[in-house]
DNA sequence: GCCGGTAAATAGCCATAGCTATAAATCATA
DNA sequence: TATGATTTATAGCTATGGCTATTTACCGGC
């Protein structure tokens, strides 16, 4: 019982947009976590971002591999992992976006602890209209307290 | 520039409970179209399924091997494809959460369009606590018209 | 009932993203 | 400075999810 009738080819545009999102999201995560890590530690080693990232040290380095060839970061073997500007630039947006979600999910009442569990997904999806209406929502909250 | 120092335990699960989530999202996306045909059509051929999901023909054959193993479907040779007891229940709660991710983003000001666009990624990421708070979120609204 | 057209299945390719096991490079310290 | 510990790279495996090309099955009309 779907709402309308469905037009096929919008509905496969949706979709297709949908895994282009997820092909992205990857870049994503690697590149806002390679981030933090020089900001935190002043470096990013494969086994650190490894370990944040929850998968094994070889499947970090193939990742890394992506970015490189995606101009997004360089590395100096058994020296670390750097961002390109245009990775900086990547990770500033996604670093950015993700704390409005999260900040926007508390904001209309999902617990804190879930609403990082979720974002981390979410985020990816999330375009920038979307993301616009997010921040407007948060806008109005920060202005008038919480709104019941 | 990370909010706290990060615990790289929490991080890596985060991550990991992200890519669950993302491994289940076709299976997600399929069980519900298939719904949606049978309602519309009164079965669901591999051809519709593949043109729906904007995908050939046999990546959408291969996707129902997995349903079937997953024993969310069954299909007959040339027959069609139909959903198991366990399928339909998933489809008609993939169905509802898709509608209420969507009324949700409109509700805090998306788009309707771009509303559409996102909810196919966003859908798989938002958690049974989120949903609920989308929920409580679209009650209000509902009950005391379009706040500002 | 046969035969052509359509639909579905199969074969076989590629890229991504995970893994373990192992080799190679670097680093610390004795 | 040699050597052992640690870190990183490499090799090679699996599964998923795309694709094209081809074969097989089905179905409707003659
Ligand atoms: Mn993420
Ligand atoms: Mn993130
Ligand atoms: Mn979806
Ligand atoms: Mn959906």
């Amino acid at each position: 019982m779907p709402d309308q009738p469905a037009h096929p080819k919008d509905q496969a545009d949706r979709f297709a947009r949908a895994r282009e999102s997820q092909s992205v999201a990857l870049l994503e995560d690697y590149v806002e976590m390679i981030g933090d890590l020089h900001a935190e530690l002043g470096e990013a080693r494969v086994a650190d971002i490894a370990e944040r990232m929850g998968v094994a040290q070889p499947t970090a380095t193939k990742a890394i591999s992506r970015l490189k060839r995606e101009d997004l970061a360089t590395s100096r073997p058994y020296r670390g992992v750097f961002l390109t500007e245009a990775g900086t630039l990547l990770a500033d947006r996604v670093r950015a976006r993700h704390r409005t979600v999260v900040a926007f999910l508390v904001a209309v009442g999902v617990p804190a602890d879930v609403a990082e569990l979720d974002a981390e997904g979410i985020e990816h999806h999330v375009s920038r209209q979307t993301l616009k209406a997010f921040e407007r929502y948060l806008a109005n909250v920060d202005a008038r307290g919480r709104r019941r």
